[in-house]
RNA sequence: GGCUCUGUAGCUCAGUUGGUAGAGCGUACGACUGAAAAUCGUGAGGUCAGCGGAUCGAUGCCGCUCGGAGCCA
């Protein structure tokens, strides 16, 4: 048996409606059955919210009421997260149940969030004014002058991004008031902080379109409609934006149809899993799985044993360059 | 049956006073360290419904055929 310190976090990633969510359930379960403790830490940007439960897919009350839950429901559709917010909250989250002998299981689709929690990264600080400032600049101004000023203060930074992204650009100059230094955009670096087994579930795109199409059908049923309508008014633009909730606001101010509101919502969603893909793809350490194998579960607790075991230490460990990882040959 | 309109990229449509075509969306690929389910970039894809005619040359003009839409009988 393993000392506490060679257990690795298990983190759960891939496309949405791969079927990350029972995994890591049964995961759970399969290391309780051994003896373990272990429980789930939602790493999924939108499930933080409270009475976001449909549009979510989160897990569901009995899901939740066999293998505990953390970072689901703690913060108001009026609130913000951000990956910068929930790296603390993850990682103390991490800490608490690693100190009381519970293994952490991260699960969730947000590519950017999962790096966030275990990997070296580390954010710099934001300020509100100083971005609202940036970003009236940008309507009144318009992208390109503020592009423009990002070029003389910090060409390298400006070098690594598209004159056309605003966001970035504002984020950039925002960073570069606040520190006084130049906003290095670092090379992507794949190297973990806390020692931890990424298990990636890949799935067939023709398959994973269909689970969409379900999925979005279900939503429908089970009441997205009135669940967004419930929360009208009080989301914050974060909150807003989010798949699903975003098409429905569109179709409560007349803007859609409900039948064409779901539609573009199972449409985004594909368009989403493909870019999940292309996300995850890139990181070396995710060891795959095809999500419709029927043994799924014993292959991924193989995959926990070797790691622990210091097996996938040579691929995981260290500081990893970026590859390109075409899922497609995993199944040949 | 007659008249009018119409057939251009997977979809919705622009366009060319005749010199072999574009947009949006979709799709594929890619970038991305405080909204990441966000933000942004690049590419692929069309014998311009079919056939014939006049023209140096037709997607564009003329004729016929086929397929839509509407109006009148």
């Amino acid at each position: 048996m393993p000392e506490m310190g060679d257990r690795r976090v298990i983190s759960i990633v891939g496309p949405t409606a791969s079927g990350k969510t029972s995994l890591g359930i049964e995961l759970a379960q399969a290391l309780q059955a051994r003896g373990q403790k272990a429980e789930i830490i939602n790493a999924d940007a939108y499930q933080m919210y409270r009475r976001m439960d449909i549009g979510t897919a989160k897990a569901s009350a009995a899901e939740r009421a066999a293998v505990p839950h953390h970072l689901i429901d703690i913060i108001e559709p009026s609130d913000t997260m951000s990956a910068a917010r929930f790296q603390k909250l993850a990682r103390e989250c991490i800490a608490s149940l690693q100190a009381k002998g519970i293994r952490p299981i991260l699960v969730g689709g947000s590519g950017l969030y999962a790096r966030a929690a275990t990997d070296d990264i580390s954010f710099q600080g934001t300020d509100p004014a100083v971005r609202s400032r940036l970003e009236r600049r940008a309507e009144t101004e318009g992208p390109g002058t503020l592009f423009e000023e990002l070029e003389r203060k910090d060409p390298q930074a400006a070098a690594t991004m598209d004159p056309h992204n605003v966001r970035r650009t504002i984020r950039a100059l925002e960073v570069i008031e606040i520190t006084g230094h130049p906003y290095s955009a670092s090379l992507p670096r794949y190297k973990y902080v806390i020692p931890t087994v990424q298990i990636g579930l890949d799935l067939d795109r023709a398959f994973l379109d269909e689970h969409v199409d379900l999925r979005t059908a279900q939503m429908r049923q089970e009441g997205l409609v009135e669940e967004v309508r419930a929360l009208r008014g009080q989301m914050s633009v974060t909150a807003s934006r989010a798949l699903g909730y975003e098409q429905i606001l569109e179709y409560l101010e007349g803007k859609l149809s409900e039948d064409e509101a779901f539609a573009l919502i199972a449409r985004k969603t594909k368009r989403l899993a493909r870019k999940q893909m292309g996300w995850f793809g890139r990181d070396p350490r995710i060891h795959w799985l095809d999500a419709m194998a029927p043994d799924v579960v014993t292959q991924a607790m193989d995959l926990i044993e070797r790691a622990d075991a210091g097996e996938l230490s040579a691929s995981d460990d260290g500081d990893v360059q970026p590859s390109v990882h075409h899922l497609g040959e995993i199944w040949r």
